[in-house]
DNA sequence: TAAATAGTGTCTCTTAGACAATATTAT
DNA sequence: ATAATATTGTCTAAGAGACACTATTTA
């Protein structure tokens, strides 16, 4: 019985073709978040050929032969944005056969946040630019499988920011509790209790005061926030451990 | 800015290679687990060949080119194990450039649970056989960084019975509460209250009785129940949804 | 009747959610 | 003083965990 799986020599699989023994392209693709102007936003590249020309897409690239899939990620994130110091975990690997018209492309998806700051590199070509932010609530029409991939991403921050207090991820350095809460309603798509949600956020221990406020609005200023160095690295740790 | 991203035809990554500017090969290995003898279990094949020859291994070969990762996986599951319907999903991707010697391989990682009756095709070889089952308490040396994915994929099943009611997955067509118990401490770890446990279980609506008991101890006979077919359904249908 | 496992209910503590009034600033 | 947002506490309901005794079967 052992005789037919498939590390023995005499094995040949039932869906074998010589024709079509190539090899699949393997490339890696990014998700960048971000939330500015209120919205969260998705940072998208316009694609220059056939096929999907014009259409908008996830950036990525193909993986270079000695580097790891999370450093191409990383390089194809800072080639795109400039941005170096993002949060970054494996999303899923999406592979159907047909899902490039070119060839058999895999694709490994990773998920990435930015915070608003961060992110200022590709803001400023805007609209004739190759690579801009787009809303969530406002998406183009999408190149390949990439609104697919884009649903799962945007379930997986709404999943995290359920479960996680990692909603900062995506602000500034320094940020009040308001933002925050805005942050959490926008991705969630709820109102939420400002009391209950203060309570909740503050007891995570991830945000510690600092003595700042953001003044120079006609009401009370309210006291900025930042994140503990801990916060992240539990959860980089905890995703990373693979 | 935008003109030395991959996209543009002059990019040239700075780790470009050309001598060694092969395509990455991609695998599908499956780790699958099942309850056996009151411990728990996964499948692993012996290598042939080098590297690693007669280290033990995660079941897995190459995608063929037509055919999507979850239908190769499903594939190299069938082909390892005579197994047809098991619960699937995608765990994770590994690509580490050097894991493999021979040449970069990457490898996207499904994680399967099949219950304790329904693999009884690979146990008759046994010690001498090319695919065996192992207790996760007493694994033998691995090959590859084949431990690393056997502990990423036990705390992925953790995790799955930290917060979902799926243990049954590991289990025959019918069971008593007492089985269901034992997979629970055995994956977690821990002893758990038994009066506690079953609240929490049938407050999940996953499981109904049956009109049978185990018969045949010494001791009061068990009430066996069998799990809901809409159960299974739910969860493949969260997890498949990108 | 002894041995062995099956089966069952209550109390307490913690947590999540509903809910409204006061505080501080600029104009 | 008015407008605008910031900040704060209590009550209630639901869920999680600790905990021990009775039931049923075979040998």
């Amino acid at each position: 019985m052992t005789a037919d799986t498939p590390l023995d020599p005499r094995y040949v699989p039932s869906t074998y073709d010589p024709a079509s023994f190539d090899r699949p392209s393997v490339t890696v693709d990014v998700v960048l978040f971000a939330f500015r102007d209120n919205d969260l936003h998705v940072l998208l590249v316009r694609r220059k050929k056939w096929p999907y020309q014009d259409y908008w897409a996830i950036p990525g690239g193909f993986v270079n032969i000695a580097e790891s899939l999370e450093d191409a990620a990383l390089r194809e994130l800072n080639e795109e944005t400039g941005v170096d110091d993002v949060y970054l975990e494996q999303l899923y690997t999406f592979g159907e056969p047909d899902r490039d018209p070119r060839t058999r492309v895999i694709s490994v998806v990773y998920f990435a946040l930015v915070g608003a700051d961060q992110a200022r590199q590709v803001q400023g070509g805007d609209d004739a630019a190759e690579a801009r932010w787009w809303a969530m609530t406002d998406l183009p029409p999408l190149a390949f499988d990439h609104d697919r991939i884009l649903r799962y991403a945007h379930q997986r921050l709404r999943w995290k920011l359920e479960y996680t207090a990692l909603g900062f991820l995506l602000l500034p350095e320094t940020f009040t509790l308001s933002d925050l809460q805005a942050v959490y309603q926008v991705v969630l798509g709820e109102r939420l209790d400002k009391r209950n949600f203060r309570r909740k956020i503050l007891s995570t221990g991830v945000l510690e005061e600092t003595e700042e406020y953001r003044e120079g609005s006609p009401h009370r200023p309210a006291r900025l926030y930042r994140f503990t160095a801990a916060a992240i690295e539990l959860e980089q740790a905890r995703r990373r451990f693979p």
